[in-house]
DNA sequence: CATATATATTTATGGCCATGCATATTAATG
DNA sequence: CATTAATATGCATGGCCATAAATATATATG
């Protein structure tokens, strides 16, 4: 439910990466994943926690399990940061633009193109 | 040049995407980049020096400066592993599959499907 | 209702890391 | 060679976060 969690800082957790690999084949319930993490299961439960608020899984009670599920949204924001850098290896980085103006008024910044 | 650090943790941080962001669009010297940071420039270097290790940035020096640009490597990386996702959604999730068959073997882990 | 199972949460703790300051290095310049 | 500019590094510090243990909550089951 909250957007304002960065999709980096989620993935940058190895346990987190894991939990998420093991929901990449479909939906889970907490002790399965608890199997493969390694972690204590509070562990689990907190990470899937974040993960959720990140909105990263959704979650279906079923029964007294809780189905973890990922969720498409922050693969596509991550997608999309991605795709601004994807001239980088896709043609030559053009050395030219900004980098170069941007040399000439040493002194003092005055001025970002970027952002 | 070190590989083993994981392309998700040098992004994790905000500072280190600024500097990311901030050669998009081509390569830049340090204090270049030092500027827009807000950050003191001794941490500048360090990041830079993170992102170099990583594989992120190459590093020309010309005169005194020393001139960053982004290399390709990371970003494949990052593009394969979000590849891994591309079908929850461009397709529907598929919910067969390992999930199922696990599902079964409550007790006792046995064998990993996925990996 | 008592008990067991599945998951969540509270609390405490240790460790890592980003940052700033001071200093070192390297190179240009006079 | 002394000085200044550009960048890197050693050191100390504060804060955040992943983890575990204990406990709470919820649900099935007898």
């Amino acid at each position: 439910m909250a957007m304002h969690i960065n999709a980096f800082e989620m993935l940058a957790d190895p346990t987190r990466r894991l939990i998420v690999e093991a929901l990449r084949d479909g939906e889970r319930p907490v002790n399965d994943i608890v199997r493969r993490a390694g972690i204590h299961q509070s562990g689990v439960s907190r990470h899937l926690r974040l993960l959720h608020d990140a909105g990263f899984v959704s979650i279906r009670p079923e029964g007294r399990r809780r189905v973890y599920a990922l969720q498409p949204g922050p693969f596509r924001e991550l997608e999309a940061w991605i795709a601004g850098y994807r001239r980088l290896w896709e043609a030559r980085l053009d050395r030219f633009g900004a980098a170069l103006e941007e040399r000439r008024n040493d002194g003092a910044a005055k001025e970002e193109p970027g952002q």
